[in-house]
DNA sequence: TCGAGTAATGCAATCGATTACACAAACGTA
DNA sequence: TACGTTTGTGTAATCGATTGCATTACTCGA
């Protein structure tokens, strides 16, 4: 009942050999037409499946990829991995998912896991560019295991990356408060060590300094991206001298904590005070006092780490593909710093 | 270079053979302590790993197992999710993640593609009741796959499930409704054929009762769980010739729905009309008017879900567990509906 | 000194599919 | 008729680890 069937046993059933029933299988010209008729009813009519174990160990493909982000319950990781899953599922390969929590151990402990699985892909948004993972990357490229980073990357050549342009995304943000009237522009950012947070506050600094307005260092505070720490940091921002009247924060929940601070103290968004999140999470939508953020294209970016991914593996093992796809940024203005709908 | 060393390559180097090799790594008592440690020792110098691709075809076992999702994007599926991996991970198993999108029919093309892949064991969520799936849902049990559901089951004997009292968190929801002295309580729901929601709507049946409110048929209406519907519900509530002063959704995300279209019509919650949700999505807390509503403790659904799995193969095969844990669902008040505070 | 017993290890089959190479049959051609 | 070609299949090795069944080399007791 619940044995399998083989093309052994279909081979015995039809008195001929497993090779052949194998090449028919696959369609293999050299076997005639009639046998491959043959053995693909029989194949049907008992119910045979291959087993993919077997191809695995003989090609050395296991038919899996490896995913490692952060974390998984969040929107734009979530959406990410939906578009990398789209994109796969057709073509035959699963996806397995690992979280690294922020967790550097626990990005090298995955990346071993995956390297043990033996999946045939690996493409992660690492947790920082510290030293400590710098090693075992190295392992997964000599190891020729395709490796594709999203989102957070680390530059190493030879390696593809999707990413949005952070800068481009700072910049049009700091553009439109500038727009709105704000003049004095604070930015929230993340970890320093990481590029995308970097490139967004340089453009932030692009943008001010293009439209002629001085950069203030006190302007500028790093902080992780949560609700509380947006809360508190903006706190810190309303005690200056002269306090910003407008905050291009990095993060959504930064974003959101800056803006219920905000309204404590007393502000009225956007006449007072604008704000700009980031990311697009769905909740900037829901809002009452929506908020103004930058949408990254989650899903489209793990559609394209995907592609990239099967361009590689239908590419000859010693061509190595190195694609540095960069996604645009898009601003959906909501009223959270909108002063002036016409 | 990339060469991967196996049991061979061990015992060529120490000149044995690699079925000593391989007793010797499994610590078989039948090998000697030095020969033992000998080869330990050499395979760390030669940096050897167990190829799993092997050990799966002949084991039959491929060390992964699907858990399938209606979508992994929202808060409760990821978390589960999340708590699942937590319990798996460190026991060597790896999830593959599946998204049916509440489609009968990828549903039933992602078992089996789980079943190709050889998955040790599945874990689903069902898009629906239909009779559809019933077939597939067989084959795995044939097949001897361990299947476990969890949030929306399937009553089935012999298979286990994990899910929260959703009566129970019905039937609080609108006690805490009544308290709050609302008298017209109306309920949204969602597909009937999926007893969670079928569950809810019981407990919010039971709740009137017992309080000596009438149960009216028009404050009931099914609709799909998302922020359009919600709001468009609402309205027809709205119109009737009896309105009602209080909702109880099934959804977080219909209850949003539901809220901004009545303050879209002037309503002031919560003195007007009170609004409880489900589910506990982040959302609910973040909005300015939080929105009490029902914490399903998704992550330790994740991790009761892999806990039984992995007592299922700790079992022999002939023995099937059957274990259907309920989980108690928590009341989250907040100021949707929270209108004494004292 | 012989035989039983035991400890340590080797041989070879197995899991299921693929594929290089071998080979037989059929055909065409000189 | 004999030989080269083509067509279609079969044989056996391979991927890497595990394991039932030998087999070897001891030890020990009678």
């Amino acid at each position: 009942m619940s044995e399998k069937t083989t093309i052994y046993d279909i081979a015995k059933e039809l008195n001929i050999s497993a090779a052949t029933v194998s090449r028919a299988l696959n369609k293999n010209p050299k076997i005639s037409e009639s046998t491959i008729k043959l053995v693909l009813d029989t194949a049907e009519k008992m119910n045979y499946k291959q087993n993919r174990l077997a191809l695995a160990l003989r090609s050395g493909k296991s038919g899996n990829i490896g995913v490692i982000v952060p974390r998984i319950n969040t929107n734009f990781f979530g959406s990410v991995i939906r578009g990398i899953e789209e994109e796969l599922h057709p073509n035959k390969y699963n996806v397995i998912i690992c979280q690294t929590h922020e967790d550097e151990n626990r990005e090298i402990e995955n990346i071993n896991t995956l390297l043990d699985a033996q999946v045939d892909g690996i493409m992660i948004s690492i947790t920082n560019e510290s030293k400590k993972n710098e090693k075992i990357i190295h392992r997964v490229l000599e190891k020729n295991v395709p490796l594709i980073f999203f989102d957070r990357k680390k530059n190493i050549d030879g390696v593809s990356s999707i990413t949005i342009d952070d800068f481009k995304a700072g910049y049009m943000a700091t553009k439109h408060l500038i727009e709105q009237g704000c003049t004095k522009i604070a930015h929230l950012s993340g970890d320093q060590s990481l590029e995308i947070y970097e490139n967004r506050f340089k453009g932030y600094q692009k943008a001010l300094l293009d439209h002629g307005f001085p950069f203030i260092e006190e302007y500028v505070i790093r902080s992780k991206s949560n609700l509380e720490e947006g809360a508190l940091v903006t706190k810190t921002l309303l005690q200056l001298d002269t306090p910003p009247d407008a905050i291009f924060s990095a993060s959504d929940f930064a974003a959101l904590g800056a803006i219920q601070e905000l309204k404590c103290q007393g502000y009225t968004l956007p006449q007072d005070f604008c704000v700009v999140g980031f990311g697009n999470e769905p909740f900037t939508k829901f809002m009452e006092l929506s908020i103004t953020t930058i949408d990254q294209s989650p899903q489209e970016m793990g559609k394209m780490a995907a592609k990239v991914f099967l361009e590689q593996m239908n590419t000859s093992d010693n061509v190595k593909i190195e694609k540095k796809i960069v996604l645009n940024p898009i601003l959906h203005i909501r009223k959270s710093s909108l002063r002036n709908p016409e």
